[in-house]
RNA sequence: GGUCCGGUAGUUCAGUUGGUUAGAAUGCCAGCCUGUCACGCUGGAGGUCGUCGGUUCGAGCCCGAUCCGGAUCGCCA
């Protein structure tokens, strides 16, 4: 005897086709609506919700157990599908109903501290600890679907163009550079730790050096690092590498990728070869190494017209080596108050930033916020670079390079978005490329890899190496979708006396190369393919297509922002056996 | 680590200049109700106002400390 009655349909698929059709169904009670002598319940599944009745024509019985049941009840239903007097069009099964003659009541439930309903507003945490209940909505099953949908279409096209899924280790070395790592003790190494990969990149490098030819994998990330919307600690990668490829090999097997991903999953056809922006233009046109190029307010440099300012702020600044910039808002002058310009000014505090000029074009004069310092003609020339007409307000910062980039870059798209021009019907993907190879460390004195120390300069660059790394460009590449950054990649050095120079330029000594990468540098002893490769960011790509705003949407369990894992209540404490047994002792916290 | 915002009923929130027994909506419980679909009507239960301390005749409200959560900067090769 089964205590489950066996399902024929989910509950959300059933139609006015199904009209008259036995059928069984089995689900959670979303909502009861006792009239008295007739009983309507709302009986949910992953698919959906559909309506159930009780009548007196049933057995008394019957129709008393539907009276005892509540919301989130666990419930077998056997019935009969009828056309209903009064539809709901609201709904997609509203058509029809399910006139019961059984039900089982499979478990009771207690009133949930949430209330199941795809938008109803509840404390995140809450989500987060009642996870198991949040999932029920459809909204969250609807999410876990499409990322599955997402993988599939993953592994069909990478399988399709010659790529094999292979599994990296989950514990592997240290390494001390980029974030930190999440370190797991050694029980039979007392003393020693393996660390939680942040990426499997040396791993997939190897494999090219073992003949994997192609390799990908859809693989979990660790990163001990604090939270955002769009950051967890454990978070996973579309990870890549392929062998016998340039810059261009690469984009190319990419770009049929995303191609293949928004018409099957968006249905929205992705016109290829994808635009190319060099880093250098990023910045400079938006101010971000990864633009929304959505819509426009681009960046204008300014130095030339100030040059001969009186006004210090800008001499000032130009006198320090720093820069001019200004976006133009355009139509903004009508829609912005001085008010919401000191808010914008308040809003790049966080980026350094001091000061934003502001200037707005009228019909008939022109005002600004340096009025004293520039005349009517002065301003006139100031705006022309950028093609001002009435109604346009201009937002100039001036600072050290990095804050004007920053605060200019952030204000554009905050704007935009307070103007409504953040299009979610618009996918524009582009490559930034001829990123640098280095970053210069002004506290260290110091350069550092920007990307990883395997990356390849431009072949052209390399001379620079010695003269002038700073200036040295990177066969790095980063995929951007609307302003987020979705992956990025690059081809690797595969030549040892590059990679030699490279860590030279890193102010890397042999030994600590050797502590550090020796494993790598050997394998590359033996033959190595030119090969390179990238990783996306599934979280993130699944976050932007469906739409949602937090990576947390699309995940079953995340953490939540102080990186703990609200229904199981990890971290915890390690008891003091397990302690001993691999030779940690505490120190008083 | 910094900055900002928040913590009041199961949930989402309101709470006046510091003043009697802390409210609303929703949910929950009970009764009535045969076409509801956010069903309706009537009644009821439900609170250590995050915690600790201070000021005061009197604190949800003011002050200090602390804990927790969120956003953000740093950080994320």
């Amino acid at each position: 005897m089964s205590n489950v009655f066996k399902r024929t349909h989910m509950c959300g698929v059933l139609r006015a086709e199904n009209i008259n059709d036995e059928v069984v169904l089995n689900g959670w009670i979303q909502k009861r609506r006792n009239l008295g002598g007739l009983i309507f319940c709302d009986v949910r599944d992953k698919t959906g919700i559909i309506q159930v009745v009780f009548d007196d024509k049933i057995p008394a019985e019957l129709f008393e157990k539907a009276d005892s049941l509540r919301g989130e009840f666990v419930v077998g239903i056997k019935g009969v599908v009828k056309e209903r007097q009064s539809k709901n069009l609201e709904i997609l099964t509203g058509e029809i109903e399910i006139f019961a003659n059984d039900l089982m009541i499979y478990s009771e439930a207690e009133t949930p501290p949430i209330y199941i309903k795809d938008d109803d507003k509840v404390d995140e945490n809450l989500r987060l600890k009642y996870r198991y209940l949040d999932l029920r909505k459809n909204k969250m099953q609807n999410n876990l679907t499409f990322r599955h949908n997402i993988s599939k279409v993953t592994r069909d096209y990478f399988d399709s163009e010659g790529f094999t899924e292979v599994e990296t280790p989950m514990l592997i070395k240290p390494t001390p550079e980029g974030a930190r790592d999440y370190l797991v003790p050694s029980r039979v190494h007392p003393g020693e730790f393996y660390a939680l990969p942040q990426s499997p990149q040396m791993f997939k490098q190897l494999l090219m050096v073992g003949g994997t030819d192609r390799y990908m994998q859809i693989v979990k990330c660790f990163r001990d690092e604090d939270l955002r919307a769009d950051r967890q600690p454990e978070f996973t990668q579309i990870d890549l590498e392929m062998s016998f490829v340039d810059v261009d090999d690469v984009l190319e097997v990419q770009e049929g990728y995303l191609k293949k991903l928004f018409k099957e999953i968006m249905k929205v056809d992705i016109v290829t070869p994808l635009p190319r922006i060099p880093f250098d233009e990023a910045m400079a046109r938006y101010g971000s190494d990864k633009p929304d190029t959505r819509f426009g307010f681009e960046l204008k440099l300014l130095n030339d017209k100030v040059s001969n300012t009186t006004f210090p702020l800008f001499s000032g600044v130009l006198d320090a080596g720093g820069d001019v910039r200004g976006i133009n808002i355009e139509g903004g002058a009508e829609q912005f108050s001085r008010k919401d310009i000191d808010k914008f000014q308040d809003s790049i505090k966080s980026f350094g930033a001091k000061s934003l000029v502001w200037v707005k074009v009228g019909v008939d004069e022109i005002t600004s916020s340096v009025n004293k310092f520039f005349d009517q003609d002065q301003l006139n020339d100031l705006i022309s670079v950028f093609s001002a007409k009435p109604g346009d307000l201009i937002l100039i910062a001036s600072d050290k390079s990095k804050v004007v980039f920053d605060s200019l870059g952030f204000l554009r798209r905050d704007i935009a978005g307070k103007m409504g021009l953040l299009d979610d019907s618009k996918y524009n993907l582009l490559w930034v490329v001829d990123f640098p190879l280095y970053e210069y460390d002004e506290e260290s004195n110091k350069y550092f890899a920007m990307h990883h120390p395997f990356t390849s300069p431009r072949i052209e660059d390399i001379p620079m190496l010695d003269t002038d790394p700073g200036k040295v460009k990177a066969k790095a590449y980063d995929i951007i979708l609307n302003g987020v950054e979705l992956g990025g990649g690059s081809i690797r050095i595969h030549d040892k006396n590059l990679q030699k120079k490279m860590f030279n330029v890193l102010g890397l000594s042999d030994e600590e190369c050797q502590q550090k990468f020796g494993f790598l540098l050997e394998a590359f002893k033996y033959g190595t393919p030119p090969h390179g490769g990238l990783a996306y960011g599934l979280d993130r790509l699944v976050m932007l297509l469906s739409g949602e705003h937090s990576i947390r949407e699309v995940m079953a369990f995340p953490k939540n922002q102080s990186a703990q894992c609200m229904v199981s209540e990890a971290p915890s404490v390690a008891s003091e056996e397990q302690l001993e047994e691999l030779g940690i002792k505490l120190r008083q916290l």
